[in-house]
DNA sequence: TTTATTGTTCTACAACTATCGAACTTTAAT
DNA sequence: ATTAAAGTTCGATAGTTGTAGAACAATAAA
């Protein structure tokens, strides 16, 4: 069984955050993520991207502190570390997400 | 006398936003330009590197709508586009601005 | 036991980026 | 007319990054 290395919120930092956000695969993945409520599979969330590079953009994403990684079955639950992010960075992640919804970040990707 | 070209709202994009903040001396850039409150020369913001990579980066700045430039005598005068972005982004580069105030970015750098 | 599903890791590659020094431009001061 | 000041641009370099395919690992289903 796989276990995924996680970042404590004091190893997360904002650079890093933001630089994990800049990305649209990234971004828009993150955004589908926080429609979902609870945990989701990484093929739940749809990517023009291949397999590998999802999986390499959701280990930028975990190691940034952004996601929350575990594994069930054969397939791995991600869920955003909202509450984590919103702790240590008031306001970021809401803000980056509401416009990211308002903006349509689909059309930049 | 030099002119710069800079986006206009229309052309200011989430993840070319983002993107600029992410790094280091830019965001430390950003945030003491958010500090003073009037048009700043380049060279009265304290940097580590040297003066081209400082032009770099404002470059990438001004690209990406976050900050503009205008020149005057020999030294180019730089402002925050904060109401452009507030009223684009809601949120976004205050929450951010913030965040880096509390957790001191220079330690990043 | 096969086969299918889900995702990871490795390798490779093209593109981008942060950095600096040197040369240059423009304006201001002497 | 020199000299100084403030930035920009160019060239080079070392490091990072997004991308994909192939091979692999682990679990589930037939």
């Amino acid at each position: 069984m796989k276990t995924y290395q996680h970042p404590t919120t004091d190893q997360i930092t904002l650079t890093g955050v933001l630089h994990a956000l800049s990305d649209p695969v990234r971004l828009n993945f993150v955004q589908c993520l926080a429609k979902l409520t609870s945990e989701s599979p990484c093929g739940a969330i749809p990517s023009p991207v291949a397999k590998s590079t999802m999986s390499h953009h959701l280990r930028v994403l975990r190691e940034a502190g952004i996601i929350h990684i575990r594994t069930e079955g054969t397939q791995s639950l991600t869920s955003l570390r909202l509450h984590e992010l919103e702790e240590k960075f008031p306001g970021v992640l809401g803000s980056v997400l509401k416009a990211a919804t308002t903006y349509s970040i689909a059309e930049e990707a």
